[in-house]
DNA sequence: CGTGGTAACGACAATGATTGTCAAAAACGC
DNA sequence: GCGTTTTTGACAATCATTGTCGTTACCACG
């Protein structure tokens, strides 16, 4: 019962999850992945993505966004923290910084005297290509 | 077929969640605002009180927020845009207003090509009762 | 004031993503 | 190798939200 381990097992499935995220390009939600998983010939369950996909975003190695459709997307992201600018249209998505933006809501929670502030933001639009 | 009139009904239904908004204090979800209104006496399907619901937040009467829980929570705002602080612990709200986050919204969409923008951002932290 | 067209209502069923369950399988330390 | 413990995965359960469609009530017009 030693508490040092995180006791977190590599498994096949969690480094195909991991993997099939790192080649991807945009956002996808868990069942999108599970199928892709089952495209490629691995076998791995729907519970199981759901799961590591999971631990993946509470470790931050990975992003979620939860768009107004109501289906969570994830994605391998850029360490630092960062929000997402994301085309109604297409789905196009870039990255965006903004330490203004960071400090700014923290000095908002800190007046009011709230501690543990953490946030949410995403921005949506449309992008060039489909403006037209 | 003419398309001049918005044709929004002036119901009894309407009103009364309409009204209800107008006392309530904090956010409520619509099964929640279903409940209160059953106990009031009104007689308001759970359908249309979602449905109502809807139309306020498009007409931007009121106000969306959508935690990571994952019910949708409704609340009569202050018309113009603002954000919201949230605590995690007790769900103290507090309304705050970042005109600089929306103008760099705006700026970031903006050098990136992305018309008609718009953005979502909530607060979440723990506020000074629930800290101790 | 009556009437017709049409939007709104509402009870119920359907949807669909996510989570819980629990026996079986796999991974890791020794 | 071996035992322990996590992880897996098929399936069922959950639950907010949306669709359906006959009925109701609003509103404009005569």
């Amino acid at each position: 019962m030693s508490e040092s381990g995180a006791a977190v097992r590599n498994t096949r499935q969690r480094s195909a999850v991991s993997a099939l995220l790192g080649e991807m390009e945009g956002f996808h939600s868990a069942q999108d992945l599970h199928a892709m998983l089952r495209q490629r010939g691995e076998r791995v369950g729907l519970t199981t993505v759901y799961r590591t996909l999971q631990g993946l975003a509470d470790a931050g190695e990975i992003d979620v966004m939860r768009p107004p459709g109501g289906e969570h997307l994830y994605r391998r992201c850029s360490e630092g923290h960062h929000h997402h600018l994301v085309c109604r249209a297409c789905g196009r998505t870039v990255e965006v910084a903004g330490p203004a933006v960071e400090s700014w809501a923290d000095r908002v929670a800190a007046q009011h005297g709230y501690a543990d502030v953490s946030h949410t933001l995403e921005i949506f639009g449309t992008c060039p290509a489909c403006v037209r």
